[in-house]
DNA sequence: AACGTCGTTCTCATATAGAGAACGATAACA
DNA sequence: TGTTATCGTTCTCTATATGAGAACGACGTT
């Protein structure tokens, strides 16, 4: 840790625990996972505190995450303008389908479900919405990962495979298969994957560079998904090609 | 500053210049905002990107806020119980009056709309979701600050208040008439506060300490609302009493 | 009543933050 | 096509802010 601001590193370790962790913290508990002096976490919590970062609980003296964070997180999503951009698109599927339907879009080595319809079914999944999940870990993910460079692949899978159900590939040389199969297609569906009898289909949405910059999925219970499945593969591709053609990508160069 | 990690508090203010500013800003420009060299504007630019907090395009250096942010944001909103608790409450009010709904929540001397229900009508406003405002500036917010401690009050009021429009309430005096009223009846109603044409009517949610945490209103087009003026009251009086009442207030002590 | 743990405050040696100059790259202009 | 301004980035260096650790009073438990 030598180009960093030590301090500035800390504060933004503080808040990413609040993630995974109860509404509320003490300085202790933190203190203890960030491996950090009572006194330092203390200062950096009346800092953040300051500014809205952080806010305590007067009657327990325990401390959770400002408003703040709330603004920020809205410009993000301000900012990312292929949302606005997909949203109608996203609609047109929704009512096609009536099951869920995903926009997602990598970030680093994750990805991040930026937006999503609800289904109109009683029963039906709920994608955890804003929340990074490894490359690899969905098919909405996967229909992104596979139009990268070989490169970042690689990258991507050296790390250990995390499952979340039995049924998840963890062998790098399997998944690689599966990509190459994906860029085949042009699509991608598996089951079983975040939630066991849950299926999803993703296709790739390209940008004027021929990156890959998101996907649009549609995820639903495997059995009401199975007899449309060939139809909701047609319109998911209809749909992933009007946006990549609106953002300018040209197909075949 | 003698008890705040400066560096921290600049990465903090850093991050909400982006809040009043384009999707993108360059280190020349925070540099000169922020009033601090560009040296170390680049080094906390560094930091913050090491963690999520902040992105450059890589095409043209510029900087803009990153999705780690929209994790926190997520998080602050699921931990606010009351924004899940008052939703069905919310959802019955907008079907009654099918006009924009929402729940504001005080922060400091802020409001914040958490939720809002939108309007069925095609002509609508919209409320600025999860953005800060004056607690005198908005009907919602008023419902909130009118049932605080004066000593709160005269502190809030002591401000220059800011206007919207040139119908808001400027002086100090009137203000405090008016959050008097707002007592009395318990309810507020106001016109052009905010948006020119638009009136709102919001009403306080008491919790079990007899605290004001947050408020409840309908805002629609002034010659909309004004036929239904009194019914859209008890309807949402009776909302606010229910909640309120779910939070364990009992009335009269 | 004694003990453990909490959040907070304090001191102090040391690591580090931030100013400022210099860098190459890029864009604007004549 | 040079010239100039401005950009993002890198570097050095010293004053300073940082973080460890001990000590504090306040609770809650035993």
């Amino acid at each position: 840790m030598d180009n960093y601001l030590s301090s500035v590193k800390n504060s933004c370790k503080l808040l990413k625990i609040f993630l995974n962790a109860p509404k509320e913290l003490g300085v202790s508990e933190l203190s203890r996972k960030l491996e950090l002096s009572k006194g330092a976490v203390h200062k950096l919590l009346m800092t953040l505190e300051s500014e809205g970062f952080i806010k305590q609980n007067p009657l327990n003296k325990q401390y959770s995450l400002g408003y703040t964070l709330l603004e920020l997180g809205n410009k993000v999503l301000k900012n990312h303008n292929l949302v606005d951009f997909a949203k109608p698109y996203l609609q047109r599927l929704s009512e096609k389908t009536k099951e869920l339907v995903c926009l997602c879009i990598i970030d680093g080595k994750d990805a991040i479900y930026v937006d999503k319809i609800d289904s109109k079914h009683p029963i039906r999944f709920n994608a955890e919405e804003y929340r990074r999940f490894p490359l690899y870990a969905t098919s909405a993910a996967r229909a992104i990962l596979a139009f990268h460079d070989r490169e970042f692949i690689d990258e991507v899978l050296a790390d250990d495979l995390i499952t979340f159900t039995p049924y998840s590939i963890t062998e790098s040389r399997m998944m690689q298969d599966r990509l190459e199969e994906i860029r085949k297609n042009g699509y991608e569906i598996s089951s079983n994957l975040r939630n066991v009898g849950a299926t999803g289909i993703a296709a790739p949405i390209f940008d004027a560079y021929g990156k890959v910059p998101a996907s649009v999925s549609v995820i639903g219970p495997t059995d009401r998904m199975t007899p449309y499945q060939e139809q909701w593969v047609r319109e998911l591709l209809q749909i992933t090609r009007e946006i990549s053609q609106e953002l300018g990508y040209r197909e075949g160069r």
